[in-house]
DNA sequence: CACAATTATATTGCACACAATTTAATTGTG
DNA sequence: CACAATTAAATTGTGTGCAATATAATTGTG
């Protein structure tokens, strides 16, 4: 689309507009289509993909506080609260005060909500196969937005 | 994490599960942490990363309609006309019924639309920067990316 | 030409995402 | 111990993202 002379260095120049520009739209595309290949399948267990994030992070350790569901997840209360009311309102999750700590909430995975991990583990496999890759491409792919979202995080603490 | 066994062929197989799921994950936080990165920067246009967007979209060649503004950022009325409505609250762009079918809706950038191309230079580059990125490494997420959307827009369309 | 089908946008409703503020509990300090 | 500072969630308000539906204009067909 245009000609980048700008040599290999550092992503600093003007000449980089369009690439970076690119990039940013690409991810952010690629992540919503990502999460509408994911709708009918998680519609299936009633389930947005932000809840079944969360899910995800109580099948591998139940009993979290939101703080700790937020931080697995890089999202705040004002996006957990209302989702873990959601999931609870749906009998999968509990959430109740911590008694040492009564400014804590702890969520807990109801039977239900622990039952539900069977019937998800075709979720991944399903999506897996769409994206078209193989596994070292997804693996390749995945450690280089882990970077990317380090790099990212640690410009926005540090500008 | 977890050992996975399974040979590079295709990423079809049940042990995929933790892999695809980071991938997924990292997509969307990767995605997510763009935006954020974005947000201080543009707040000074007084934009949001969709709003933004559209305005690329316009600069590169303006007078489209709705409908083709979708096309190429992917979304739809139901997202586009509420955002195209405040770009046109607060001056940037103006909408109106072509005449020779009333059905579509004409976008043009307002003179105040098009002199913040200028100003909205320097946000590329800043972005750009915060990746910690090389052009090389830039481009070849950017063709990755987009052939992981292909590939799951593709899914979607036929499944 | 009437009228069903199609097309383009708009509307509605729900679920985030996130900044900013509030509320309530706990901790630290004099 | 009183009280300011801190911490954990919840709340509020704005802006998407998207499915479903509605509305209005245009096109195709008999």
């Amino acid at each position: 689309m245009e000609n980048i002379t700008t040599p290999q260095t550092s992503a600093s120049s003007a000449k980089v507009l369009n690439v970076d520009l690119q990039l940013c739209f690409a991810l952010y595309s690629a992540s919503l289509s990502m999460t509408k290949t994911y709708k009918p399948l998680l519609a299936k267990l009633k389930l947005t993909y932000p809840q079944y994030l969360v899910l995800l992070v109580l099948w591998e350790k139940d009993g979290l506080t939101v703080n700790s569901i937020g931080e697995r997840l890089f999202s705040d209360s004002g996006t957990l609260t209302p989702l873990l009311k959601r999931l609870e309102k749906i009998g999968l999750i509990q959430r109740q005060r911590a008694i040492e700590d009564e400014r804590k909430v702890i969520i807990t995975l109801t039977e239900h909500g622990k039952l539900l991990q069977t019937q998800a583990a075709d979720v991944h496999t399903q999506v897996a196969c769409s994206t078209g890759c193989t596994l070292t491409e997804l693996k390749e792919l995945n450690s280089q937005l882990i970077l990317l979202r380090t790099s990212l995080i640690n410009k926005l603490v540090t500008p």
